[in-house]
RNA sequence: GCCCACGUAGCUCAGUCGGUAGAGCACACCCUUGGUAAGGGUGUGGCCAUGGGUUCAAAUCCCAUCGUGGGCUCCA
């Protein structure tokens, strides 16, 4: 996971971290017995977290925000300066949260945020005015710097202590700032277009997905049209998997509790997964993860080296415990299905399967339109190797092919050290949408752990019996987040071929429904996914209906074309290409499915 | 799970101090037969999330549960 926290060398993190200081004084102007904690800058704003005696409402806020408008103008001075411990305590004596952190800082040279601090523990402190904070910086140097246009409150929100949830829960405002009132403008513009394409509300709007109340939290439902876009979806990543030299499997989707228990499933994630059912007195549990079936296809015969790489494939639904509190519309959910595969082969065979599947995703995420990836590589922490399931010469060989992987395609990546999960590193591919926002999809990892718990071998050129290697990955992750992602994406407005819609043909009367439907037919046979507008809305109507489902294509049709034997095409993005042959059309709509075109 | 907020028709929302509900869209029917983003009329539709409680009286107040949202945390 990337740190929230802002490289401190940008100009806007100091501003930001400045504002922060000045909403805590507002706050303990208006809640004098209030305890403060910690107020980093973020990516996009800053927020700090209070202990208050109530809750705060919207009116708190504004008000806050505009006494903090009265501090800028005030123009107070930070004043830089370092202490000692007993005067810290001193300073911070009825500041609790604040004496713990002087305490964490002194003890484990660990800063404010937790992070560890270079050099030895030093206290400083920030002081503005009557407000003075424990803080590192740095800061602007006048609160007149902070342009009170281009500050805003956002929002409170419940963040517990430290992040600890045996901690108290604290009050945490959100608020940003900027250098002027035009950027500010700007940032707000762009939250309302993460709204307007808000997957949530355009699965609904589009008729693609629905969540129940009745069904139970975090279960998808897909409705037809999003049904076509998932076949389209899933037989797209059949195929290439065929041509990528993956085999498929289907796998059951519950298993007995002694091959959870193999797996070690059962000791570490028994959290996920949910309680077991009784069938003929053996306990079953619903999977989380396809793993231990696809090794009991490798387990089921002798596997020699001649047989690897093995590359099994399959599309399985899996259900894991997601904590009430963390479930997102399609981004986090209970029930999702995994385009899941894994990797079996030698050690020699590494270095080439894993470059193999690093083109092999980054093919498939660019044939769905996502061109900007953002690469992490999680590896261990080299102070803890005990941690860690396999020898040290399989995780450095790992490591290696991963690294000589990204570096044989000289693609950038950010190295996480102490990052690996406990069975072997890691690279994650998230991809940058439109709006350059990144998601978790793809990940390619080592598992140094199940082939030794399933015992899994295979017979080498030597006559004896090996581990096999096994990498586990997932390219588009869980389909519904996938698809989630893509709604967010495109806003809705789908590629062409994608669409699950492509062609909406709009009769301008009633008595041009039956030459609408004979066209309709044409198109079908072709291939194309056509809808005939039949309700009795005048053209225009029916018209906006189409663009407001965004559908890529309007084909009007009315005497003239009926005349003509042609169809109007009217886009998506409004252009209005006029009449053409009912063949011209079908072979441009074919080109652009061809070409993945958004329209 | 935790803190805060929210849950009224299929959708988006209104509903004052407690006196058992409204609009627009959608849908159905009728009129309109149209030329590139909403033609008109009539009508159907709500156990006000669910279950308790307070009250003469609850959409409205209280409690619990379910669900949703903003976050925290987690995501081997």
């Amino acid at each position: 996971m990337s740190s929230i926290h802002q490289h401190k060398d940008d100009p806007l993190h100091s501003l930001r971290h400045s504002a922060a200081h000045v909403m805590a004084q507002a706050v303990l102007e208006k809640f004098p017995e209030g305890k403060i904690a910690i107020g980093p800058a973020i990516e996009r704003g800053f927020y700090y977290d209070f202990d208050l005696p109530r809750p705060l409402t919207p009116e708190d806020l504004e008000q806050i925000e505009a006494r903090m408008r009265e501090i800028i103008a005030e123009g107070h001075g930070f004043i830089y300066q370092e202490i000692d411990e007993q005067e810290a305590r001193q300073l911070f004596a009825d500041q609790p949260y604040k004496i713990e952190l002087i305490e964490d800082i002194l003890a484990r040279g660990t800063d404010e945020y937790g992070e560890p601090m270079k050099g030895p523990p030093a206290l400083s402190i920030y002081r503005h005015g009557p407000f003075i904070d424990l803080c590192r910086g740095p800061h602007v140097d006048n609160t007149k710097e902070i342009n009170p246009d281009a500050v805003k409150l956002l929002s409170v929100a419940g963040a517990y202590w430290r992040g600890d949830e045996r901690r108290p829960m604290l009050q945490r405002i959100y608020g940003t700032a900027w250098k002027t009132a035009k950027e500010l403008e700007e940032f707000l513009d762009w939250q309302e277009e993460v709204a307007k394409r808000d997957h949530r509300r355009l699965i609904k709007d589009l008729d693609l997905i629905s969540f129940h109340e009745e069904g139970g939290a975090g279960l998808a439902y897909w409705h037809p049209r999003a049904g076509r876009m998932r076949v389209i979806i899933e037989d797209d990543w059949r195929k290439r998997h065929l041509e990528g030299g993956y085999e498929i499997v289907f796998t059951p989707h519950i298993g007995r509790a002694n091959l959870w228990e193999t797996s070690g499933h059962l000791d570490f994630y028994k959290d996920g997964m949910y309680a077991p059912m009784d069938i003929d007195g053996q306990e079953y549990y619903i999977k989380p993860m396809n793993c231990p079936f696809h090794i009991m296809i490798y387990k089921s015969r002798l596997c020699s080296y001649r047989d690897l790489p093995l590359r099994w494939a399959e599309l399985g639904t899996v259900y894991r415990y997601e904590r009430s509190g963390t479930l997102h519309g399609l981004m986090r959910v209970r029930g999702f299905t995994q385009d899941d595969a894994h990797i079996f082969c030698t050690p020699g065979q590494i270095e080439d399967e894993i470059l193999r599947t690093l083109d092999f995703s980054l093919d498939l995420l660019r044939g769905y339109g996502f061109e900007q990836f953002k690469i992490e590589l999680s590896v261990r922490d080299p102070n803890t190797p005990e941690k860690y399931a396999g020898a040290d010469a399989m995780w450095e060989q790992a490591e290696a092919s991963l690294v000589k992987a990204l570096e044989a395609r000289q693609i950038d990546y950010e190295r996480m050290e102490g990052e690996a999960v406990f069975y072997g590193p890691k690279i994650d591919i998230k991809i940058k949408d439109a709006l350059g926002r990144a998601w978790q999809c793809t990940t390619i990892q080592f598992d140094f752990n199940l082939p030794e718990r399933f015992d899994m071998t295979y017979v080498g050129e030597d006559g004896r019996e090996h581990r096999p290697y096994m990498v586990h990955r997932a390219l588009l992750g869980s389909l519904e987040r996938f698809f989630g992602v893509l709604v967010e994406h495109y806003g809705g407005a789908f590629p062409v071929w994608l669409s699950p819609v492509q062609a909406q043909i709009i009769p301008i009367a009633d008595r041009h429904l039956e030459y609408a439907d004979q066209v309709a037919q044409r198109m079908r046979a072709a291939g194309l996914r056509v809808e005939v507008d039949r309700s009795g809305d005048r053209m225009q109507a029916k018209i906006r209906n189409a663009q407001v489902n965004k559908v890529p294509y309007m084909l009007v049709v009315g005497d003239r074309e009926i005349e003509a034997g042609q169809v109007n095409l009217r886009r998506r993005d409004g252009e209005k290409a006029g009449a053409l042959s009912v063949d011209d059309f079908i072979a441009l709509a074919q080109e652009a499915v061809a070409e993945r075109r958004l329209l």
